[in-house]
RNA sequence: GGAGAGAUGGCAGAGUGGUCGAUUGCGGCAGUCUUGAAAACUGUUGACUGUUACAGGUCCGGGGGUUCGAAUCCCUCUCUCUCCGCCA
């Protein structure tokens, strides 16, 4: 969420930034601007007469004191009528306070200064490629058929057990998708991350915390029982460890990793797009999550995007890094890389990670604060990335390696995995 | 699931209707002393909102109520702890 403070400090900058977002209301940042003048003006009105009410309280409090009864009860018949202004006041300014609420929620963060210009994914920019292209026979299979071969994912009794999306790890399947989690995580760990495995639920404030709510909410399977949602990322419920909370300097930068399942409802997908592991509901990811001092957020944006990007050349994949444009990025970010791995049997780019700053949008939401050089209160920066989502990985992997004689499992797979190939 | 106790500032912990935004201790910050440090002593020290600034307003787990006035009384929800039950 931005501040209306941002907005009024350069309202024609505000609606250039959001135009390059390719965000078409522009007109709500007058209303908000309106709204919170409006808002203002309540308050003041209101923190008046309460003012009044308190100092005629005290006095009735000293009057009854001292014995003067009469002139007691004579005040509390004022303050009896100042009481159902205020109460009017008030009702008011919750009114217009929702109003403004329910409006700057809707306006997406700011995308950076460095971000390219661009409407559609095709307008991407190719920042780096790194991995050398298999050479696969042109009977290479795409990785649904190989796992069937090798008996390593079952959709077909993971949609029995659940439904379409739900795939089945079996044998050495299972273990290849552990032995990926442990390297990730390890990795993660060695860079200085701290590892949390978190709840898999959370409640309705934290879905908001992160910008789940209220835009997304379609996309999150719900309990509604309990009103707890399943966590779509690890993201979620690792960010708002810091919800309403002040970090102190000499704690940042804050760096947490968590490996999770995630479930995401994907409504509206269809076609070749969620064929095998390309697109299910429920998968596993490795997270990275950094809340820093708002000064070093893009050198953090950097330092994430290289780490990612050893992480994939460990794996010995072909992989490329692109800068998404304005049109492209997410609601809540203000720079993103994406990183793509080439599926060589399906010869496809599957995205497997996404690296993103956030500025204040997140921490704003969920009020999360440091004080900084000079004492003042302000707003940390959180960023967060995929470090790596596996079921794309576990995809490109298996096309790749694939040989006559089996699937050949990287060398830094190899001591999780136990083997050096699947046959 | 049953019974009971509790939730107060960074932490510990007072406060049971009016001068309490909150005693005190620890911690933090500044100073005195010291070559420096420790100790001791003195002062200072919550957040949000708002104003050019002052003032003002809000916050004692969340929400609601009683009252002229609530940290304090009532209702309700959440969470924590203890005991019992159930259970991987």
């Amino acid at each position: 969420m931005l501040q209306v403070s941002v907005l009024r400090n350069d309202i024609d900058f505000v609606k250039e930034r959001l135009a390059v977002k390719n965000f078409k209301q522009l007109e709500l940042v007058d209303n908000i601007i309106n709204l919170d003048d409006e808002r203002k003006k309540t308050q003041l009105t209101y923190d008046n007469t309460q003012a009044k009410i308190n100092t005629a309280s005290k006095d009735i409090g000293k009057l009854i004191a001292s014995g003067k009864k009469e002139e007691a009860e004579v005040l509390k018949l004022e303050v009896g009528s100042l009481k159902l202004d205020v109460g009017k006041y008030n009702e008011n300014l919750i009114e217009i306070e929702k109003k403004l609420n329910d409006s700057l929620v809707q306006l997406p963060n700011l995308p950076s200064q460095k971000v390219p210009l661009g409407k559609t994914p095709e307008e991407n920019i190719t920042v780096k490629e790194g991995g050398a292209m298999p050479q696969l026979p042109s009977n290479a299979l795409p990785h649904w058929d190989l796992i069937k071969q090798y008996n390593l994912v079952d959709f077909e009794i993971g949609a029995k057990i659940t439904g379409s999306g739900f795939p089945l790890y079996k044998g050495k399947g299972a273990k290849l998708q552990r032995a990926l989690a442990q390297h990730f995580l390890d990795f993660n760990i060695n860079a200085g991350y701290l590892e949390i495995i978190p709840p898999y639920m959370v409640n309705e404030a934290s879905a908001y915390g992160t910008g789940q709510l209220p835009d997304k909410e379609g996309q999150m399977y719900h309990a509604t029982a309990d009103n707890f949602y399943l966590i779509p990322t690890a993201e979620v419920p690792v960010t708002n460890i810091y919800r309403d909370t002040i970090v102190k300097k000499e704690e940042l930068p804050i760096k947490l990793t968590a490996y999770s399942p995630c479930f995401r409802r994907e409504a509206g997908s269809f076609g070749s797009d969620v064929r095998g592991l390309n697109r299910v509901h429920q998968f596993e990811k490795v997270e990275i999550i950094q809340i820093v001092d708002p000064e070093k957020s893009y050198d953090v944006l950097d330092e994430m995007v290289a780490h990612v990007e050893k992480l994939i050349q460990s794996l010995e994949l072909p992989y490329r890094i692109l800068a998404l444009c304005g049109g492209d990025m997410s609601f809540a970010s203000a720079m993103t890389y994406d990183f793509e791995v080439y599926s060589a049997a399906q010869e496809k780019w599957l995205e497997v990670s996404s690296v993103s700053n956030f500025e204040t949008f997140q921490t704003n939401r969920m009020k999360c604060r440091y004080k900084n050089a000079e004492g003042k209160m302000q707003f940390a920066h959180s960023l967060n990335g995929s470090s790596l989502a596996l079921p794309r990985i576990y995809a490109a992997l298996v096309e790749n390696n694939q040989t006559e004689n089996g699937i050949k499992i990287p060398k830094v797979l190899q001591p999780y995995f136990g083997s050096e190939e699947i046959n």
